[in-house]
DNA sequence: GCTTAAGCGGACCCTCGGTCCGTATAGTCG
DNA sequence: CGACTATACGGACCGAGGGTCCGCTTAAGC
């Protein structure tokens, strides 16, 4: 195949790029606000550096999450106990939805900036698709459980970004708070036992997890 | 108070402007792509008389909104029986959901137009606040149910405009199939008993209904 | 060191939301 | 019915921001 490895300093570029934008889309409170020329400017490169590695500014956005969002994907897909394979269903798919709210917490303006910025929506983004195959496949599981599709993204649907964003930001609940609200809506959706405890999913990498 | 009532022209004008808009809105598959020229254009007017009366783009989608939603609206707060205030919290949260999702599919492009025009996300607007205030209290009334200022937030997220679109228009799920899955996965939220039949609320104006 | 192609960067372009102001007219009063 | 004025019209104009282009720079192989 044709991989060619890139020249060191557009590489040391890419990395400078993609530093700068978390950086400036964080402290700026709407993402919108933060223009390519100002992602360009503070990462000390040309704009048409920024094109050329991204493609676009949903490319670059959609990068830089790819990039954050790799942490936990692997924690999904390999990882050890409450988020790896090996859980079984019901506790998997709770610490699934955990996992993901901590994600976009922590990460909030950068989730943000990824749904406006989405050309035509979330779906359709390759990262909405592999999450709702892993959380579909896993409620599929569940012996007795119907509609495991619909559902799957439905129960995505209540970590939106900007749902998690108005609750948390606008409207001030706690993080432990909206945890708690979230395991218990998702709780009565799967049916079944109540939780004996806290579901206490999400990875350490990235500042995710309990806090 | 200073109420004065508009000039003829102007009145003729503004119901021209909204039929323009929807009907572009409507045709164009990406409602990004109509622009407030084209509006102004098909509706023969300038664009000056678009922004004076709208105040800005998000004003004339979300006047549209209301518009359409108005019927809707008044179903809930006076209308008979499913969607009414009469009718007993369980069968009425469903109703309430299932007419929403029906709105939505009927003014697909619309609702979608409102979604991502929405300066600060849906969240924040007026006709977000009064659904979810009314679902809210509705919840409340279940006997046990609790954490309902959540549960409506995210049961609300399940018929998100973009959700809709993707499910009922790229993945081509049918209209009453997708009504379906949202009665089963509203249901189990709601816990108690299985719905023993279609909730078959909706409004008939503006062509919302079973169909 | 020399060659070369990968990479750089910022001037430039275009679209689009939003503004402004000179002109036209609906509504009113004598 | 004609004059007067507040209201509204509309399109030229503006600024911002995403995206492009091309002459110059420089890393990397020989």
């Amino acid at each position: 195949m044709p991989e060619r490895k890139p020249r060191a300093d557009a590489a040391r570029n890419r990395e400078a790029v993609l530093e700068a934008a978390d950086r400036l889309i964080a402290n700026r409170d709407r993402p919108a606000q933060v223009t390519m020329a100002d992602i360009a400017a503070a990462a000390g490169v040309g704009k048409g550096t920024l094109f050329r590695g991204f493609g676009d500014r949903t490319g670059l956005i959609h990068a830089l999450f790819e990039a954050r969002l790799e942490p936990v994907r692997q924690a999904v897909t390999e990882g050890p106990h409450p988020l790896g394979p090996a859980t079984p269903p019901r506790e998997r798919a709770l610490a699934l939805l955990d996992a993901l709210l901590c994600f976009k917490l922590d990460h909030r303006h950068l989730s943000l900036a990824l749904e406006e910025a989405a050309s035509d929506s979330p779906y359709g983004a390759a990262h909405y698709d592999w999450w709702h195959a892993t959380l579909s496949g896993v409620l599929e599981r569940l012996p007795g459980f119907t509609g495991s599709d619909f559902a799957a993204h439905a129960l995505l649907a209540a970590v939106r970004a900007d749902l998690v964003d108005h609750l948390a930001g606008r409207q001030q609940l706690s993080r432990e708070r909206l945890r708690a609200q979230l395991a218990d809506f998702a709780g009565r959706v799967l049916g079944g036992p109540a939780p004996d405890g806290a579901t206490g999913g999400a990875v350490s990498a990235g500042g995710a997890g309990p806090h």
